[in-house]
DNA sequence: ACCTTTTACTAAAACGTTTTGTGTTGTATG
DNA sequence: CATACAACACAAAACGTTTTAGTAAAAGGT
């Protein structure tokens, strides 16, 4: 207590002692007062209250944090953070709105979001320790970075499922299946007979669950299925070759294709086009995932807008819900919008 | 002491006691063996960092942050956040990259990026104050987040300078006149005689600074000056309102229109074909930030590509670098690239 | 042999907050 | 009057790590 430097000159930042020694209490009434704990009397908690105020006092979050257990910031693993120097805009439509929802709706509990670097690529660095919870996107089969977090006792929501774990049931996201069999559905009541499924590579549950929704459908319809898989990186060009091949190939021409990505749609569309196959007339298109390629394409492209927004709140929502020690059962299912394009046709 | 509890179970996480304990040395042993400090044997060493990985301790980074008075954390204020729910995606394409290599950057130097919903919204929240410093974008003339930050005295670096703060040179990003001069010289060169402005209503350097250097470049060539404000908010239809007003009004048709933000340029871009004036036969269009509007349109738009990558990879390091006592004096200019698209014809 | 420096280690303080445990006083009730 | 409870406050411990301050022993120099 005499070696208390701080007793010559202000403290750069105060503390709750300064403000115990200002309003005259012990820093247990000052805690409580601004906690609103504690038997402090209302003329107390008014004189630390102001006191607090007129230092600019804020409890340092690393202190708090530390004797609580807990440090209200959440995290994201931010997975397709990669590919942003390779410019692949996919990932930053959909990516953005899922965390700019996630942000809002952790703030709104008091709460903050940090981006974690796609933890799939190095093991977590210290500083990712010190968050409450993980939202994850999209996990592959028995995901690395799941596997981790659980082991570290991590709590963790994810979005989508992860295919190799059927146990774990804290997930929110669309109904993959149901949502595909809805855009095939239309894509018949357009007149298709002959539907072609571009699925991606990733070993996820949305290209899984996709695709063994499409082919079920279609053998209970009777109708042939023809599944390309492209790379969700090889983009709009992954998306051309597909079209080339669907198009140009031996086997009877698809009469529509049902791409997975708005990037892959939107190649598929561009290279159409290149050949002479007219979209809608001749060709329909749909995408599982809405993004400015199918927003912004010529003719516009019908997709599937998975609700990144409704994602991002539901995610950190159940995450904070499992932190408060809530346990009702997972997994939380969400609705999407069929945004419903020129390349589809008209009813 | 005798009061731990854990000594009849394995606590739920290590500590550093944990690991003293089984190596046999002292806490203050082990701290110095993982962190490479004091004079710890070779062989002392070892046999803690074999204890440590078999505990899979990790150091509790509220703890060390709390000692150490920093917690390898920054902080991105996150400005364009809130537009993410009226889906506007112009601030998704170059915040979503300046993001991403800004928290790449960080990662590659061990520390972690936070993001934060728009200070410009609501008072610093608690969480928020536990990180070593923050990047903001834009800021506006004396920028209230800014004010905060500075008053607050945590380190801050922006990208772009406060137009109301010439003595704030803690800034990193493009020569915004000299760019705009670019630009516009290259209108001219496609023979441009008459160039229309349409600038953002934010008062940041970005606006200010374009739109001066428009002005003085127009008087200094005895070119005619013509300036729009329109909101950065109005996206498309503001470019689509503003095309018409230029294109339809009493004052002479300009032969070329520059737009501050691509989504404008767009907008002019659609707003012209409707009108039926042909581009770039009969009218240039270039924009002073490039887009997925910029790049998807038909004819493509010519516009200054900022690189956001650079600048989220540069403000990152300018913050590491003051954190560790760098004076190096700012601001830190970047170049950008502009690229040539359809909308302003040939050579 | 003696003094100084280096090696190798330790106990305790420090960081700032919240929680636990305790004491005093006043009031209500049997 | 005695007992129980509530109001109001405080001191100390707790949280987990890093840093400060110190000591014993070994090594090096004169």
């Amino acid at each position: 207590m005499f070696g208390m430097s701080e007793q010559g000159s202000p403290p750069a930042r105060p503390t709750i002692r300064d403000v115990a020694r200002e309003a005259g209490v012990s820093v247990t009434t000052v805690s409580h007062a601004l906690n609103g704990k504690g038997t402090a009397s209302e003329a107390t908690r008014q004189r630390v209250l102001a006191v607090a105020d007129r230092l600019a006092y804020r409890a340092h979050p690393m202190a708090r944090g530390l004797r609580q257990g807990r440090t209200g910031v959440l995290g994201l693993d931010m997975r397709p953070l990669d590919a942003i120097g390779s410019y692949l805009p996919e990932g930053v439509d959909y990516f953005m709105r899922f965390a700019g929802a996630a942000a809002v709706t952790a703030l709104d509990h008091g709460l903050g979001l940090m981006l974690v670097p796609d933890l799939t690529r190095s093991d977590i660095p210290q500083y990712a320790h010190g968050v409450d919870g993980y939202v994850v996107g999209d996990p592959v089969r028995n995901d690395p970075v799941l596997t981790r977090l659980l082991d570290a006792a991590i709590p963790v929501v994810t979005v989508g499922r992860d295919p190799g774990r059927p146990k774990f049931t804290d997930w929110v996201g669309p109904d993959d299946a149901y949502e595909t069999e809805r855009v095939l559905e239309l894509l018949r009541s357009r007149g298709a007979e002959n539907i072609a499924l571009l699925a991606g590579t990733d070993d996820n549950a949305w290209n899984v669950d996709s695709e063994k929704a499409y082919r079920s459908w279609a053998r209970r319809g009777g109708m042939p299925t023809r599944v390309l898989h492209i790379p969700e990186a090889a983009g709009e060009d992954g998306g051309r070759d597909a079209a080339r091949r669907l198009l140009r190939g031996k086997q009877p021409r698809p009469d529509a294709i049902y791409c997975q990505t708005g990037r892959h749609a939107a190649g598929v569309l561009a290279e159409a086009r290149r050949l002479g196959v007219s979209v809608p007339r001749d060709l329909l298109i749909a995408a599982g995932s809405d993004a400015q390629q199918t927003r912004l394409a010529v003719p516009g492209i019908t997709a599937l807008d998975l609700g990144p927004e409704d994602s991002g709140r539901a995610a950190v929502e159940l995450l904070i819900a499992r932190l408060a020690g809530d346990t009702t059962p997972g997994p939380i299912i969400l609705p999407t919008e069929l945004r419903i394009r020129a390349s589809t046709g008209d009813a």
